[in-house]
DNA sequence: TGAGTCACG
DNA sequence: ACGTACGTGACTCAC
């Protein structure tokens, strides 16, 4: 096998990580997050290609060639921020510790000197990789040569591979014809002008047929969109200095210095020591084990796939604590991996053998028995999973999803591959690293039968350690009553109310549908008569255009691609124009027929009419859940138009009724205990009308002479509160001065000046501490206040304040919603927990159950915790959800 | 795929 | 002086 060697473009690959990873910094202050980006990305490319040879190539600041030939070139690049230029030594200070050797040449780009060594290093023998964030080195994709383009999303890193091939079947075009693509196209981010009226479409359809510019604009004539061939004419001198300018070097005069380039030594101690003052702790594992000499864990994997040998592998489980995972592909079940002990785990594979009936039936005692201790990774999403297959319940006591998301809410995904980073600090291929993703992800059973076992054993081997080091983190963190004895048996109500979902009333569902069309289009037609004529509604873009130049309604620019057409936008405008009010009330109309009759119908169910909802209970930084595919948290309120649609929610037969209850200011409550505040405390447990009060007091007014504009404001003051008020934005709110909110912010805290203090003590404490926490001792790290940035400090400031109302409210009703379960189950009644609104829950009860159901919702939702206020809950019946509220 | 918009608590 | 309230998810357009 040829050795490989790999080609990196340091800038564009620093770039991509600067946008693709929040700031960071360290400790003694230096931003960090390029840096850390482009290692992450390196080393995950280090770990999938395993090159022999690697060298990083930069721009230098001085003008290249291409500048002395055109003017304009780069023109249009803006300056690097400062935040990454100041990372650009760190980086190079890193890769020369790492013995990675650094190419920079006067007059030439990064892109040239790739293009040169990858050249000379195919000319000796060897397979290049070339990695860019750039498209522009498609033009040198070969037959063995491959060019990687990594993205880091949300602190994932996928690449895009191409070989000439791939490039082929992307673009149409070979890599060679690429370059005469881009010459006519052009390049706005590099400012290579190319031919006018040429786009990427037209750019590919002519060379396609034609193969390069000089044969295209010999044949300009023939060329099909008018403008393109007239332009191609007129502008060919163009076209051939953008050729020249987009064409990458590839015969530079540069020494391909192989022994330099090694990749065998890259983990030296000096790199370490700099890694380390940089706190990138996910990757000290890499340098440990290079620099000091430990042993890796031996690694043991079975693979089962007959019924007779599964049959047997869980009559001889050991009983002793145990991870499963279940293999998930496309939603079909693949199999499942168990371990038992560290290094070791078994891969049971559905195979023609092995069907998933008869796993689920050899399976079943293990899933059910409460005699071993069983740790699972998404659970909830087993017990669907098997349930079909007659496993009616997985009984597990530790669930590696959920403990990671209370460890660090705020991470962007939570599969084996990311435990292994965050609590191993083992480097593991993601499932879509293996399988691939989109158009070209390959089932799990293609994968050679080594690396199957491996890919889902290991899973299970993860989930198995991952656990004993995240248990005695939660227990640390003193989480283990809200992990324990919350978020675990939550995890069993959110699967049963996934399981029953909700049903609705399909006919009623239709009408509304159908009157809204009506409506909608009776609208636009009034719409296109007023603007004189016909366009895009929905388009923002156009509207504005519409709006602000052709009808010369004053609205500044608001966002980066125009006019902001906003809702409290054209509020303001409601009185220059009447097409205004009638856009409004178009947006509300196409608001609740797309989203809502046609979204809701696209879902539900044919047989049984209902919708199943998924609540995620990983997703929120506060604690929350949330809801998706429908997403039933939104369902419209508000406004009686869209309120109407709560009637076609109904229980599930004539036996039922719904029931919902909420907690009334379950935020201010949450507030008022935390902040010690005597006078909300005090309101509260006189049951006060609390809007009125702060209205009372910021008003300086008289309780009983409160207004309903003061107390409507006041409501707003007391919301802001809720969030981390600034003066701005209420003013913006209220459609008060700024000077006028500042006067109301400082009321309030004159009268209520525990709930300052309380605001500074958690930016105090999320500062020192670097986390905020809840009641019950949920947090969230809180990196943003190390930040010197003025904005993201702020914010920081800002969730700092709000993270312990919200997710204290979260954790309030999450107990509630545990104990309303278990009475209902242990009570025997037929009556079921259908939906979490936040501060609200839903239940379809059976009538005859109606009153005991009412009593236990309301007492167990009261009583879910103490606080130094009540908690008061109100409690509605109805024959549809809009009735009972 | 990101931006804009808007539905909810 | 900075940009401008916390937490979500779905749909649509346009690049």
């Amino acid at each position: 096998m040829a050795e490989k060697i790999m080609l990196i473009d340091g800038n564009s690959i620093i770039n991509r990580a600067f946008y693709g990873v929040p700031l960071l910094t360290n400790a003694e202050g230096r931003y960090t997050n390029a840096v850390y980006g482009f290692f992450n990305i390196l080393f995950k490319l280090l770990d999938e290609d395993q090159p022999d040879y690697l060298a990083v190539a930069f721009d230098m600041h001085a003008p290249t060639f291409r500048h002395k030939t055109f003017d304009g070139y780069k023109g249009t690049r803006k300056g690097m921020p400062e935040e990454l230029r100041e990372q650009m030594p760190l980086l190079k200070e890193v890769l020369t510790a790492m013995h990675i050797p650094i190419y920079e040449q006067e007059g030439y780009e990064a892109d040239d000197i790739l293009g040169s060594l990858s050249k000379k290093a195919e000319d000796a023998g060897l397979i290049p990789v070339v990695v860019s964030g750039d498209r522009d080195l498609l033009q040198i994709a070969g037959e063995t040569l491959k060019v990687r383009i990594p993205k880091t999303k949300g602190g994932r890193t996928e690449t895009e591979d191409y070989y000439a091939k791939d490039v082929m079947e992307k673009y149409g075009v070979t890599p060679l014809e690429f370059i005469d693509v881009k010459a006519l196209m052009g390049d706005a981010s590099d400012n290579i002008p190319g031919v006018p009226s040429i786009g990427e479409k037209t750019a590919v359809k002519i060379i396609q047929q034609y193969h390069d510019i000089e044969n295209a604009i010999a044949h300009a004539a023939e060329i099909k969109p008018k403008k393109a061939s007239e332009n191609l004419t007129e502008f060919q001198e163009q076209a051939r200095l953008s050729k020249y300018l987009a064409t990458i070097i590839r015969d530079m005069p540069l020494e391909l210095d192989l022994s330099k380039m090694t990749t065998a030594d890259i983990f030296t101690p000096e790199a370490y020591e700099l890694i380390k003052r940089l706190e990138f702790k996910s990757m000290f594992s890499r340098f440990e084990q290079k620099t000091t000499q430990t042993e890796a864990v031996e690694t043991a994997f079975a693979h089962i796939t007959t019924a007779t040998e599964a049959k047997n592998f869980f009559e001889n489980l050991e009983q002793k604590e145990t991870a499963y995972i279940l293999l998930v592909d496309d939603g079909a079940w693949k199999g499942m991996s168990v371990c038992q002990n560290a290094g070791e785990g078994v891969f049971l594979e559905i195979t023609e053998e092995l069907p998933p009936q008869t796993l689920a039936d050899f399976a079943k005692d293990f899933f059910t028995t409460k005699d071993m201790v069983k740790i699972g990774h998404d659970v909830k999403r087993d017990i669907h999973t098997v349930a079909p297959f007659g496993v009616e319940e997985i009984h597990a006591s530790f669930d590696t999803a959920l403990a990671a998301y209370l460890l660090n809410p705020t991470g962007n995904s939570y599969e084996y591959d990311d435990l292994a980073r965050d609590f191993l600090e083992e480097v593991y291929p993601s499932a879509e690293e293996v399988l691939g993703k989109g158009r070209s992800k390959q089932p799990l059973e293609s994968l050679p039968e080594g690396e199957r076992v491996a890919f889902a054993a290991r899973q299970a081997e993860v989930a198995f350690r991952s656990k004993q080091i995240m248990a005695e983190k939660i227990k640390e963190n003193e989480q283990e009553e809200l992990f324990y004895e919350v978020e675990m048996p939550l995890l069993y109500v959110l699967a049963d109310m996934e399981r029953w979902g909700m049903k609705v009333d399909r006919q009623a569902l239709l009408a509304y549908q159908k009157q809204l069309g009506e409506s909608i289009e009776t609208i636009t037609k009034e719409i296109y008569e007023l603007s004189g004529e016909e366009f895009n509604l929905n388009s923002p873009k156009q509207l504005g255009v519409i709006l602000f130049e052709k009808m010369g309604l004053k609205g500044g620019k608001k966002t980066k691609t125009g006019y902001s057409t906003a809702a409290d936008v054209l509020e303001k405008l409601k009185n220059d124009a009447p097409i205004v009010e009638k856009i409004l009330y178009y947006r509300q109309l196409a608001k609740l027929k797309s989203t809502y009759a046609d979204g809701l119908l696209a879902v539900m169910d044919e047989k049984t009419d209902k919708i199943y909802s998924t609540f995620n209970q990983t997703i929120t930084a506060t604690g929350r859940i949330s809801s998706t595919e429908p997403n039933l948290q939104n369902i419209p309120v508000r406004l009686e138009l869209g309120r109407e649609l709560r009637r076609v929610f109904v229980p599930s037969s004539e036996e039922f009724c719904f029931l919902d209850a909420d907690y009334s200011q379950i935020e201010l409550r949450v507030l008022a205990h935390i902040a010690r505040d005597e006078t909300l405390i005090d309101a509260f447990r006189h049951q006060q009308d609390i809007h009125r009060l702060t209205a009372s007091q910021v008003f300086h007014v008289p309780f009983d002479e409160v207004t309903p504009l003061q107390r409507s404001n006041a409501k707003a003051v007391n919301f802001g509160i809720v969030y981390g008020i600034g003066s701005f934005s209420l003013s913006q709110d209220l459609g008060i001065t700024r000077k006028e909110a500042e006067q109301y912010i400082a009321a309030y805290f004159t009268k209520y000046p525990k709930i300052k203090e309380y605001q500074e003590r958690m930016i105090k404490e999320a500062t020192e501490q670097g986390y905020v926490s809840t009641i019950f001792h949920r947090r969230r790290a809180m990196p943003e206040l190390q930040s010197g940035n003025f904005v993201q400090r702020s914010f920081g400031e800002r969730v700092a304040m709000n993270m312990p109302i919200q997710g204290s409210a979260a954790d309030i009703i999450k107990i509630a919603m545990v104990k309303v379960h278990r009475a209902l189950k242990e009570g025997g009644f037929r009556s079921r927990l259908i939906l979490q609104v936040h501060d609200e829950l839903l239940i379809e009860t059976a009538l005859e159950e109606k009153e005991a159901v009412a009593k236990i919702l309301k007492e167990n939702m009261e009583q879910a915790v103490a606080l130094s206020v009540p908690l008061d809950v109100d409690v509605h019946e109805g024959q549809n959800w809009l009735d009972a509220k």
